[in-house]
This record gives structure tokens, sequence and C-alpha cells, in this order.
RNA sequence: GGGGUCUUAGCUCAGCUGGGAGAGCACCUGCCUUACAAGCAGGGGGUCAUAGGUUCGAGCCCUAUAGGCCCCACCA
């Protein structure tokens, strides 16, 4: 078997094969039981019309490892999946399908049309989910839910009965954001700015029954077909005269009047505001106050309708122009000027919106947004990093009610019931037989869908089984933590907050956890226009799922954006590749072996103690890391661990024991590289878990020491206080000091690989001799020395030999050719500068009075003991440079 | 207009509650050493954007300035 394992790690052999043992075995799926404790996340549900992208790929896997690292500590874990039945962009893809097959939406029925819908749905909605598993996601997929399945469905009903009986839902005419391709209104959130070039028209409109005009600065002038007034500032000398005289509407021919408005800013334009408040938000306000009349000009494409006259069925574009060029026939535009202005788009279709008046429903925000507001303030619910704090109160304080309508077809349609007899309408769960007002069976169901939003915000809740009354809700929720993109802070996290409280009383998680976008490298977002987008699966093909992982987790901050680079996949590719062969290593050597569970501690050496105490140490650390969600400062600590201390320096240590049959400390040494290993896949298995499960398996098969079939549910290591690094330890440190000191001196004097040196250590403290005497093999494993002196004094020392002076013993290497003193003292002279820089800070801080009164204890302590260190090392790089006469 | 955030080695970024500047990649020099060339060993490279301040001590805290990015906002 163990032949099995290749010389490169091949993640495409084993990945498959492995996610299929997870399923099979279970691992994922959480049942309640009150004898452990939770720990729940809802995923943010893909969309149905979605494909994985980086952002999902970064979501997941920091979900997964939470999520992982929770399981192995022993909670029950539920990480609840699902989908998102995602209404806009899925009704476009319909209707892109029907339009392939030159149907129209409108010929055919909204029954033919949602059929279609769901088929679409069967066919590629699971799409995403199986890329999911591709990632390695753990999630419990026997609880798979979707925003539009049966229970959700009724979640909705009766959340939308609920707000409605309490009187925060309702229908009303209100200027809305309108898109003329979906054709549907959309939520303020929905609408993005985008600065655009454009004109500001100066138009005169005649004032009736004088000779004169007014001059109004337009960017929109097709609006004006819509005018109800002109409006200026009560207190604009230039105009107060002609408050409540009227101006003749230019084309239209229409009086309308002049009236006087704080909204003016007489700074601004011309100081007088043509108002259209039927096509813009705040001449809606104005017109509210002075009892305009509302001339709505387009129809649902935004083509003028028969309100524009001879303009009706152009569209605003082509209107615009015609009505400047009309204006300018008639001598009433005055100029032209070019003026920057933001124009409010559809953010799924890059459409520029057009205000409207039109029946919507709304949710009423102020009174259900006061405990999401109160939670987050009082820390009830934390959000990480805390800076997004700002953000949410920003929304939360300039909140505006939240229209709900949609005008499609697939979605949650509206439990409102109109009465075609008596024009009664009826809210209710289930569709009325009877008209409670007139008793007629002639009921027709509102046309209108809900937000897909309005699903989404009951999704922690609603995926539990709300609103029946489940165990799993009861165990499950609140949830623990919400992981999700900044981005969608307004759309989704708020309103499961409001909805949390509304309806479970409750809130829906403990914590949000923010992370940032994934940029192409040259910081750009990826996307489709642009054609910079790196697709997670094709990095997965090539490089394995682990790599990916790793690469997205390390090296950047919560809630920061990252930039995507092919290298940093390739290096993450390396360490799994380094974590393979190093546990290769190890297992070669415990098949030669019969390997116990337990050791006799006697045997274990220095280095043995000095390598479980660092991984005691890790697993300390990386734990206290994972806790506090801070994923990437673990994974570097757990990467540097194993590359570096493991690998570069304790196996290479311990090679010299397991090539000698005869060491008694060889069962000790493979003890140890057992034991940290095990420990080592561990910590890494929630961000790498298919390599790790592989060399756990293998690992296991090849000793006999089992402790489950899979690392997935292996337990969490604990800081054992058994292996804790004590001073003694140091000892490894000062060994390892020694080895570096000898490899510089190797390499500065270009001595050939393969020649052995004569190695002459010098120390006048005992206890310092007696620690190189115990570790001298390392000195020719792993500095390829060959005679190995340690003495109390530099007695048979040539004066030329090469010396490094490290914390308490001078290393000195003798050279057969005679070696350029110039060049040694030079380098002497380097680290006598050296030092004397650091002499000079620590005798700085140990001299201050202030620093001495003020500073804590421990860190005097601890500059003293350096100044001490530091004098030694003095003391003798200054007796070597005078043996030279310096 | 309001708010956030960033400015640290050639590039991309870490740096946890203030206590001697780090990683990956790139670069230079040796090595195919029986786990790994997707590797090993050694090395060069940073006045932590600028200017003040707080502090015994600042990359980290405060203020201002410059530049980049982002979000929110009804100036027609």
């Amino acid at each position: 078997m163990l032949k099995n394992l290749a010389k490169t790690y091949n993640p495409k052999d084993i990945e498959e094969k492995l996610y299929q043992k997870w399923l099979d075995g279970k691992y994922f799926h959480a049942e309640v039981d009150r004898s452990k404790k939770p720990f729940t996340i809802v995923i943010p549900p893909p969309n149905i019309t979605g494909q994985l992208h980086m952002g999902h790929a970064l979501d997941n896997t920091i979900q997964d490892i939470i999520i992982r690292f929770k399981r192995m500590q022993g909670y029950n874990t539920l990480w609840q999946p699902g989908t998102d039945h995602a209404s806009i962009a899925t009704e476009v893809k319909i209707i892109e399908k029907l339009k392939e097959e030159g149907i129209e939406k409108q010929d055919i029925t909204r029954e033919e049309f949602l059929e279609r819908a769901w088929k679409w749905k069967e066919e590629y909605g699971s799409r995403i989910i199986k890329q999911l598993m591709k990632l390695g996601s753990s999630c419990d997929w026997d609880r798979e839910r979707f925003t539009m399945d049966e229970g959700c469905n009724h979640a909705v009903n009766k959340v939308f009965v609920n707000l409605y009986n309490k009187g925060y839902i309702y229908k009303g005419s209100k200027i809305i954001n309108w898109c003329p391709v979906c054709r549907t209104s959309i939520s303020d959130a929905e609408v993005e700015h985008e600065e655009q070039a454009g004109h500001f028209w100066h138009i005169r409109y005649p004032i009736v029954g004088e000779d004169g005009y007014v001059e109004i600065a337009t960017t929109r002038p097709e609006t004006m077909l819509g005018d109800t007034a002109v409006a200026v500032h009560p207190d604009d000398e230039r105009y107060k005269h002609l408050i409540g005289k009227k101006v003749i509407l230019p084309i239209v021919n229409k009086e309308i009047p002049i009236i006087a408005d704080t909204y003016v800013d007489k700074e601004f334009g011309t100081g007088v505001v043509k108002i259209t408040p039927a096509h813009d938000p705040n001449d809606y306000e104005v017109g509210k106050r002075h009892n305009l009349p509302e001339v709505n000009i387009m129809n649902d494409d935004a083509t003028i309708n028969e309100n524009g006259g001879k303009y009706a069925g152009m569209n605003r574009y082509d209107a615009r122009k015609a009505i400047v060029e009309e204006l300018e026939k008639e001598g009433l535009l005055v100029k032209v000027e070019k003026h920057i202005h933001n124009v409010g788009i559809h953010d799924r279709c890059g459409t520029t919106i057009e205000p409207m008046i039109k029946p919507q429903w709304f949710v009423r925000m102020d009174e259900l947004i006061k405990p999401a507001v109160e939670a987050v303030k009082s820390g009830e619910i934390e959000l990480i990093p805390e800076r997004f704090e700002k953000v949410y109160f920003n929304w939360t304080d300039n909140i505006r009610d939240w229209c709900i309508s949609r005008q499609l077809w697939w979605g949650h349609r509206i439990p409102a019931y109109y009465c075609r007899s008596c024009g009664k309408m009826t809210v209710s769960e289930e569709a009325p037989s009877r008209c409670p007002v007139c008793q007629s069976t002639n009921l027709e169901q509102e046309e209108d869908t809900l937000d897909t939003w309005f699903s989404s915000a009951l999704w922690p809740f609603s995926t539990l089984g709300w609103p029946e009354k489940t165990e799993e809700l009861d165990y499950f929720y609140p949830t623990d933590v919400l992981v999700t993109g900044y981005d969608i802070i307004f759309f989704w996290v708020i309103r499961m907050i409001f909805s949390g409280y509304a309806h479970m009383g409750k809130k829906p998680f403990s914590k949000v956890l923010f992370h940032g976008l994934v940029r192409d490298s040259e910081g750009r977002k990826m996307s489709k226009s642009l054609g910079n987008g790196v697709d997670p699966l094709d990095v997965i093909d090539k490089y394995g799922a682990d790599a990916l992982r790793f690469a997205l987790i390390t090296g950047n901050s919560p809630g920061n954006d990252m930039r995507f680079y092919w290298e940093k996949v390739e290096s993450s590719r390396n360490f799994a590749n380094k974590v393979w062969n190093a546990s290769r290593f190890i297992i070669m050597n415990l098949e030669k072996d019969e390997i116990k569970e337990d050791i006799d501690e006697e045997l274990l050496t220095q280095a043995d103690r000095w390598i479980l105490a660092r991984a005691n140490n890790l697993v300390k650390e990386a734990t206290d890391n994972l806790e506090a969600f801070e994923l990437g400062v673990a994974a570097q600590k757990i990467y540097d661990f194993i590359w570096e201390e493991f690998c570069d320096w304790y196996i290479e240590m311990v090679k010299p024991r397991l090539y000698n049959d005869k060491d008694s400390s060889k069962s000790a040494a493979l003890w140890t590289l057992r034991n940290v290993l095990t420990n080592a896949l561990k910590l890494l298995h929630p961000y790498m878990p298919f390599v790790t499960e592989e060399i756990f398996c293998t690992l296991q098969d090849m000793t006999g020491i089992r402790e489950k079939d899979s690392i997935v549910i292996s337990s969490w290591p604990s800081y054992n206080p058994k292996w804790e690094y004590t001073k003694d330890m140091d000892s490894i440190e000062l060994v390892k000091s020694a080895i570096k000191s000898i490899r510089n001196i190797r390499s500065e004097m270009n001595v050939a690989p393969g020649r052995k040196s004569t190695v002459i250590v010098v120390s006048d403290n005992e206890t310092v001799r007696e620690i190189f005497a115990e570790n001298r093999v390392f000195f020719a494993a792993l500095a390829n020395a060959g005679e190995v002196l340690i003495q109390g004094d530099k007695s048979g020392i040539r004066d030329d030999a090469v010396s490094m002076v490290i914390p308490g013993a001078q290393i000195y290497i003798p050279f057969e050719d005679l070696v350029d003193i110039d060049k040694e003292i030079e380098r002497l002279t380097k680290e006598k500068e050296r030092l004397e820089g650091e002499l000079k800070r620590v005798n700085g801080m140990l001299s201050n009075p202030d620093f001495m009164a003020k500073a804590p204890e421990k860190k005097i302590a601890e500059e003293k003991a350096k100044l001490e260190k530091y004098s030694d090392m003095m003391k003798q790089v200054m007796e070597r440079l005078q043996s030279f006469g310096k």
C-alpha cells in the first residue's frame, strides 16, 4: 500500500474518492443531540443560476474551515446548505431561453412559464452544489433546502401575513425604481449609482401674461412632458415676485404654476427647477407637498406614452434628442453645458433606472429595524471586523421602506387576493375559496411576486423548519456565525437580523464574519464582461482543492479584498506536496518497525522534547487564532511549523537515529514523528481536508494505531502541559544557531559541499559544553562537519581559523589553506558593529530611569538577559579581534 | 456632501491588546544530499506615505496632509 505513495502529491487521484467516503460515512450529517453543544452555520444560498466563482470559493472555504474545526473540537456541527431561487436572475435566463426558441414571455401563460422555470431549476439548479462539493465543503447535504421549496414557501406566506396583519406590510402607489428592461420595480438596495458624463440643457419657460421667461437647467429634458410645476426657493430675491404666477410649459403648451419650495438650491443651476412628480423622487416629494398632479409620461419599457403627444412611442433618449431639437427651433434653448451627474442603474442588468409611480407592496421599516440596531449596539450580534458596524448603522439610521413587490413570475407570489365582485382585498396564507366580504368565489391572486431577498431574510430559521416548531429549530437556532461578503450587508445581513427578531424573537446568529472580494492580479473585479475571471474549478483541476483553499486563506485579513495569483496557488500546492513527502518519509520509516502508541518518556531526547513542545505551542496558538476567526494567521503558523521546524530541522535531526538500528532512542524518534505529524495533520485538516485525510488514514493503517476512520471526525489536538516549552529546550535553539554558523562559514568560504570540516566549539561554560556533547551528532548530519572538538579554551586552534560567535560559545573552523585574515577581520568587525548597535539599544533602555520606573518587570528582565547575552558575545568578538592585533 | 479603508522588501500582502521589521513570489550563490528540484543550504533588499503629537518606548494610538480604492447620499 505504501508503494502507492507517489513521489509527488496528486490531488486528482484522491479528492473524489475521499469526498465520497465522507458522504458515505455521513460525517457531515447532524442530528439533534442534546448531549452535545451545537455549532451552526447557514450557507449564503448560492443562486440556482450561479456557477462557482472565486467569491463562492472564498466564502465557502472560510465556512468549511470553521465548521471542520468546530466538528473536530467535538461540537455537534451543522452546516446548513441550500440554494436561492434568484427571482430576476432566473427569470432573465428563462426569457433568454424562450427567445432562442423564438418565444416572447408574453406569448405564454404564467403557468407555462413557471413550468419551464422549474424544469430549468431541476436541470441546472444543482450544478453549483456539485461544485461546492469539489471544493470539499462539508455541508449536511441531507438537509439541503431551496428558497422556494414547500417549507420555505410556507414560511414566506406566514411572514407576509403576519407582517400585513401587524400593519408592517402595506400596498401603496409611490415612486419606485423601475427597470425598463426587466420590467419590474426594484428596491433601493438594488440601485447602483454611476457617474455619467451628461449635459445640462438650459431651457426657457415663458411666463404667462408677461414677456419674460424663467430659465431652467435640466439633465433630462424629455421629462418636461410630465412637468406639473416650476419651483424656486421662497427666499430667492431673483424670483420672489414670480411665485404664484404661471409659466407655459413649452411643447406641451400647458400652463403650470410657479411654486416656492425650500428643496430648491438657490446656488445650483439657475435656481429654477422643473417639477416632474411622476419621474423624479425629489419632485415626487415636492409634488406631494404642493398637491401637484402626477403625469406619467412613460410606458413600462420607458418609451413615451400617449401623454407625450407626438413623442409617444419614442424611447427616452430619442425623445430627449427630438425635444431638444424642437426647443432649439423655437428659440427656447439657451445653452447646453457639459455636466457630470449620478445615474441610477439596475445592479442586475445595468439599465438606467426610471423612477415611476406604481402601486407596489412595501415593508414599513421604522419599527422593525429597532431591535436589529439594538442587537449590534449592545454586542448581542458581533460584526467582524468591527468597522462594518459603521456601514450597518449608516443604513439603519437612514432606513426607508422596503419595496418588496416585483412584476415577475418566478418567485413567491404575494398571498393577496382580490375579489372581482366587490373589489375587496384579502391577505391570507391559503387561497380563500370565497371573498370574506361578499362571499363571491370570483377571486384573483395578486400578480406580483416578492423580492428574492424576502425569502433569503428568513433563511436562518426557515431552513430549520419554521414555522413548524421543530427540534432542529429549538436546538440549532440561533446559529453561531454567518460568513459572507461585505457587499450584501444591506441586501441580506440586515434583513436577516430584523427578521430573526420579528419572527423568532431571537437573533439569527451571534457573529457575522465578513470577507472581501477576490480580485484579479491587477486588482480589478473579476467579471464576465472583462473576461478576467478565474474559474475555481480550473484551479482545482490543475492544483487541487487543498491548494486553492489554502491560497485563498493565507496572507489576507478579514474584510479586506484580495488578489488572485496563480503563483500563490502554486506555492500552496508546493506546501501540500511538502506535507505529502514529509509524511511519506515518516511512513516509510515507520513501516520498518513496530510502533507502539505509548513511549517510555525516558527515551525522548532533547530534540524530541523540543519538537513536541513546539507542536504543543502551535496547538495553543492556532486554536486561539481559529477561535478568533483569524484564519490566515493560524494558517501561516501551521505552515511555518510544518515546513521549517518540523521538516527542515526536526526531521533532519532525527535521520541519524532512524538510520541506526542500534540507536536506543530510535523508537522515541519514530514515536515523536508519528505523534507530531498526526497533530500537525489535524491542525491543517480544516484548510487542506483532502491531503490530510489521505495521510491520516494511511498512517493509521500503517501503524495500526487507530483513532477514527476519518480525520474529519478525529479530535482536535489540545494543549498538553506535559509538553510545555521549558528553558532547557533552548539547548536545541543553541545547537541550531551553531549549525547555522557552520553552514554560514562553509558557504562564505566556498567549501565544496562534499568536503567535511573540522569544527571546534569553545565555551568556558560547562553546561554549554555538555549540550554540544549531547547533540554533537547533528553537526555532521546537518552541517557536514567532520571531527567535532568541544573544549574549554582556544588551545590548539590556528590563528587563521574562521570563527562565529553564538551566545555562550564560539565556533571555529580551521582551514588547511591559509585563510584571508583580512576578510576574517572584516567579518568580525561587521559582527562587532552589529553587537554594538544592539548593546547601545539595550543599554539605552536600561539606563533610562523612566524606562526602569515605568516599564513592566517582565520587559526589564528580558532586556537585562539580552544585555548579558550580547555583552558575552561582544567580549568574545573583541578577544578574537585582539588576537589579530586589532 | 458623509463614511470607511489602504499606503510596510522589486511584486502581492501578513504583522493579534504599542516592547528588537515578516511571508510567498522574484533576485543572487552553491547543491539532482537515499521524503520532497513542487526541493535543500547560504545571501542581498525596507528612514513601515509625509509632518506633528501622546508614550519610558509607535509600523501599531491621536491629529493634519498627499495619493489610491470602496460604500453611502435626492443637488435639478
